[in-house]
DNA sequence: GGCAACAATATTGTTGACACATTTGACGCC
DNA sequence: GGCGTCAAATGTGTCAACAATATTGTTGCC
C-alpha cells in the first residue's frame, strides 16, 4: 500500500464567495448548457469542431465533471457526438437527416397549429394577421431579412405557446436547435420568402376564423413547400 | 492549512477483473439505464416512489456518480423528477399529460405509417395482414391478451423500422415508455380491442395496397379512437 | 403526552486526484 | 527524407473523499 499526502483547504468557500479568481465567476450547468446550445445552433462553433473539456472548464470556471454533464445533455439532444477517449465533436448534418427532421417538424407544427387554434379565441391572432398583411411584406421588399425572421419566430413561438403541449414544444425545440441555420438559409433562397409569406397568411387566416383542421392542413403544406425548396437548392444550402 | 493522509491502492484493478465482490458484477451505464427504464415503464417501481442512489449503487456494483448520470438521463426523458437535495422520484402521470402525449403520438404514428408505406414494397405487409385477419381475432376470443399485445407491438415495431426515421422513432420511444401501462389498460377496456383490431386491419389494408396517405389518415383515426376510449373510461384507467 | 431544540444519522451534491487512452514529438535507423 | 519505436505531453474516464443538506432520533421542558 502506498501512502500519499494531499494538501486540502481548511474551509471550502461557498460557490459565489470568491468571484475574483480568474476574473470569471462560476456558472450553473443550465447556463453552460444554454450557452453551448446557442453557440452550436448559431454555428459559432462549426460542425465537426472539437470541444475540449479543459478549455470549457477554464472558461466557465467550473470543474471538468460539470462540463462532462453538460456534454451528456448535448449528446442526448444530438448536438454533439462523443467518441470514447477521443472527445466530443459538433454533429455534422447531412441532407438525409435534415429531411427526416423536416418530416417530423411538419407533423408537429401541424399539430400545434391545430391545437393553438382550438385553445385560444380567434381574435387573439388579429395582431399577427395584421403584421403579416403589412409589415412582413415590406421587410421582404426592403431586404430586411432580420426583421422578417423575427416576425417568423414570433408566429412560431406564439403558436407553440398557444398549443399548450409541452411534449410537442420540447420536441420541436430540439428540432429547431439542430436545423436553425438551415431555416435561415431557406428563407433567403430566391422567391422562397415570398411564397412562405403567402402560406403563412393562409394559415393565419384559418386560425383567425377558428378552423383548426384547415390550419393544420395548410401548415403542413407550408412545411412541404419549404422542404421542396430545400431539395431544389440542396447544393446551395448544405 | 490542514494536511490529511489518504491511503490509496497501489494498483487499480480493471473493471471486470473482480467479479466476486458482492456476487454481482459491475454493469455499464447503458444496462443500468435500460433496467431502470423497464422497471419504471412496467410500474415495477410505482409512480411517486423514491429512488435512492446508494441502494442502486450497491445493487449494480457501480460508484454512485454513475447512478447519478443515469438519473440525469431518466430525468431528461421525463421518467423521474429530481428535487435538489431531496432525491429522485418516479414521475406521476395525470390525465392531462397522457392526452398531450397521445396528441403527439397520433401525428408521429401517422407519419410513420405513411413513410413506412412509401419505403417498403407493399407485399412485405402480407404476413401482418394475414396475422391480423386470423390469429389476432382468435386471441381476443380466447382472452389471450398477451399474444394480442405481442402482435400489436410487432406491427408497431415493423412500421417504425420501415419508416426509417430515427428522429420520429426516438420520440415515439420516449412516449411509449411513459404511456406503456396506459396502452395496456386501454386494450382491456370493454370492446376496445375489437374496435382497435378492425382499425388496424384498415390501416394494414391501405399499407398493403401502397396507399400511404390513407394509411396515415386511418392511423390517426385509430389513435383518436383510442384516446376517446381512454377519455370515456378515464376513471378506470388512471 | 405535546413539542421545541438540539444531536445523530442518512442522503444528496461537489470536486480533485488518479488511471487510462490518445496524440505528439524526438530519436535512431535504413 | 521516410518510417517505425518509444517517451513525453495532452486529454478523457473513473472514483472515493469531502461538503452540504435533509431526515430521523433524543432529550428536556412545560
Amino acid at each position: 500500500m502506498s501512502v500519499k499526502i494531499l494538501k486540502l483547504r481548511d474551509k471550502s468557500p461557498k460557490r459565489g464567495g470568491d468571484t475574483s479568481r480568474r476574473g470569471k465567476l462560476t456558472a450553473t450547468p443550465e447556463e453552460i448548457l444554454e450557452t453551448l446550445r446557442r453557440r452550436i445552433a448559431g454555428q459559432e462553433i462549426p460542425p465537426g469542431a472539437k470541444l475540449r473539456e479543459q478549455d470549457l472548464s477554464a472558461e466557465f470556471g467550473v470543474p471538468r465533471t460539470r462540463i462532462r454533464d453538460v456534454f451528456s445533455a448535448l449528446e442526448s439532444r444530438g448536438l454533439i457526438e462523443r467518441i470514447p477517449n477521443r472527445g466530443a465533436v459538433v454533429t455534422r448534418l447531412d441532407m438525409e437527416l435534415v429531411f427526416k427532421l423536416y418530416d417530423v417538424r411538419e407533423v408537429l407544427e401541424g399539430l400545434c397549429a391545430r391545437l393553438a387554434t382550438e385553445n385560444v379565441p380567434p381574435e387573439s391572432w388579429q395582431d399577427l394577421v395584421d403584421h403579416y398583411s403589412g409589415p412582413m411584406a415590406d421587410y421582404l421588399k426592403t431586404g430586411d431579412f432580420d426583421s422578417y425572421v423575427e416576425g417568423y419566430d414570433r408566429l412560431r413561438q406564439r403558436t407553440i405557446t398557444a398549443a399548450g403541449n409541452p411534449i410537442a414544444a420540447q420536441m420541436l425545440d430540439s428540432i429547431y436547435e439542430r436545423t436553425n441555420f438551415v431555416i435561415r438559409r431557406i428563407i433567403i433562397l430566391p422567391g422562397r420568402a415570398e411564397t412562405g409569406l403567402e402560406q403563412h397568411r393562409a394559415v393565419l387566416a384559418a386560425m383567425r376564423r377558428g378552423d383548426g383542421i384547415e390550419a393544420e392542413r395548410l401548415k403542413r403544406l407550408n412545411m412541404r413547400s419549404a422542404k421542396e425548396s430545400l431539395n431544389r437548392f440542396r447544393n446551395y444550402v448544405l
